[in-house]
DNA sequence: CTGTTAGCGCCTTCAG
DNA sequence: CTGAAGGCGCTAACAG
């Protein structure tokens, strides 16, 4: 391999000083023209690169911007880092993901591993745990998807609560009384207010309160199956489900085309591939993840330029897409 | 922001120098039991964190696996790019990804960076261009999905071509004389190899060679849903459809469905959720993304271990999942 | 077994 | 407008 390129090469290429090359490179105005020139041309010459890791040493920060989601292999944090990302490249920035596996213990090493690279800002879909050490933090820190706990931080989401109440709201209209609900794991704040969203809308609409209807812990297709051949096999079956994530509604779609059971109503929070397409087409709550990823993109730019945090949320609206399977009826 | 503890405020507490401290830290045995004692006190009680950018400064390397794929929101390349991510976790490395966007002088661009932040090896999806200046790369390099041009690079990947062979196999099987192509731009080795494929097959079990059925171009669900609405209008129609890759699939699926024409057979390259609950199930060649991830990730650490590489394909082979789309028969 | 010296490549003083 | 010296935090050489 060919020995680096550096600056000192470039500047003895130029037949100037590293400084005077380096402010050229920056972008330091107080630079003759020509020696500009001289030094840009010993640049393109010498095909130089200049050495991020150097340069983070002695600048203390980083052209990168730290993500840390649950999974990057979940389709909805994969949209969402995408789009990130394509924002972040376009404005010269860099990207390094890293997953959680929702273990906050994971987390707290990914985080501090990207702190100490110096990354320019962190956005982080907080798990369940204390997230006051970010208070302090040396970078912008942006939460999406999930409010962290201990601590008010800035952060992007949907109104969870809005969307399942919506979501059996909808149900309630055609005049269901009995609705199941499938959802994961209690420790994710998402979950949780879509399961305080459900029972609100329960207990406003005046449907029945019966907890075994309510299946939660269930984070992947196949428990959302089995949950759902739980839930029709009681001896008072419901006559429509709120599937709560799209992990479950994979399965719990699975299993009623299984059983042939399209006839129970079904509501999903968040749109997937061939919604549309199954007969009947599957009614969601769509929170839209390229528009989170760009939100977050845009407001962490902000806050990079100096904008100071606001500390609040920024909620991205929901949308109930009616296909079908959120509007049959109660078999009489 | 409080300052950040160095090695030597570490040395300093442990009443020693900065080179013995850090011999501890990076595990070198020939330190007595008791300094090396006083010193991980230290490190403990200060709560000390190796800075990795001066280190990888110094070393001239980074724990820091480069992944570099066409778009991380893209399902297959997400699902790949967790497993690797997932294992090198587990062997405590980092990883930085990347997304091209299948433009290769983005390619070049991020290939560049990331070699620039030294990391310990990169794992690369390419996309079409000259790959050559990766021979001399400054750490291994491994291929993943494609081979690279220009370069005998180790490549992880399945039998393009022999997928699609069988693929057409398996509908000429069934009396299919007329079969539809639909895929990706040619600009893809993958691409062009599933074509090939395609036409081998088509050659070898003596279909109708016409060049109306085969729509290539196509690399969203909506060029996917257009490309079937121009195969279905043609004055002598397919009566079956390979489809090359799953965003074409997904349209291919909606636009069958929308016109009620699931009569037509169709067999895809690429798994997907809910395949399995149409009506009818749809048949995939499955190449199966968390095994090219792990196979990749495991032969990264190999090379990363100091084993040679084999400069050969890794192939890892295919599955014909029938679920009843490939097996319609030709109407009569 | 331990410590000193000298950088890695860059940028920030602070003088010219 | 330009340059020389120093150091970011760490570790490879090379002594002791």
């Amino acid at each position: 391999m060919k020995a680096q390129v550096r600056l000192k090469d470039v500047a003895e290429a130029a037949a100037t000083s590293t400084k005077t090359a380096s402010r050229v490179i920056n972008g330091d105005p107080r630079v003759a023209e020509e020696t500009r020139a001289r030094i840009l041309a010993a640049v393109r010459d010498l095909g130089y690169r200049p050495d991020p890791t150097a340069r983070s040493l002695r600048k203390g920060t980083d052209d990168t911007l730290g993500i840390v989601v649950d999974s990057i292999a979940d389709p909805f944090f994969a949209a969402v880092t995408g789009t990130i990302e394509r924002l972040a490249i376009a404005r010269g920035l860099r990207v390094m993901i890293a997953s959680t596996g929702r273990d906050p213990r994971i987390e707290a090493t990914v985080v501090d591993d990207l702190l100490a690279r110096r990354v320019a800002g962190l956005i982080v879909a907080p798990t369940a745990s204390d997230h006051s050490y970010l208070a302090h933090a040396p970078c912008p820190v942006l939460f999406v998807d999930r409010r962290p706990d201990g601590l008010d931080g800035e952060t992007v989401l949907v109104d969870d609560n809005d969307g399942a109440r919506r979501a059996v709201a909808h149900l309630a209209a055609r005049g269901h009384r009995r609705v199941g609900y499938v959802g994961g794991k209690m420790d994710v704040a998402t979950t949780r207010n879509r399961l305080q969203g459900y029972r609100d809308e329960v207990a406003a609409s005046g449907l029945q309160a019966d907890e075994s209807l309510v299946r939660i812990g269930r984070n992947t297709a196949d428990e959302g199956r089995a949950a759902t051949l739980e839930l029709l096999a009681l001896p008072e079956p419901p006559t429509a489900i709120f599937s709560s994530n799209t992990r479950c509604s994979l399965g719990v779609v699975a299993a009623l085309h299984a059983c042939e059971r399209t006839d129970v109503a079904l509501v999903c929070f968040g749109d997937f591939p061939l919604a549309d397409v199954l007969a009947p087409g599957v009614t969601v709550i769509d929170h839209d993840p390229l528009a989170i990823g760009q939100l977050a993109a845009e407001t962490m730019f902000e806050r990079l330029a100096g904008a100071p945090a606001t500390g609040r949320d920024l909620t991205l609206p929901l949308r109930l897409i009616p296909r079908g399977s959120g509007e049959q009826p109660v078999p009489t």
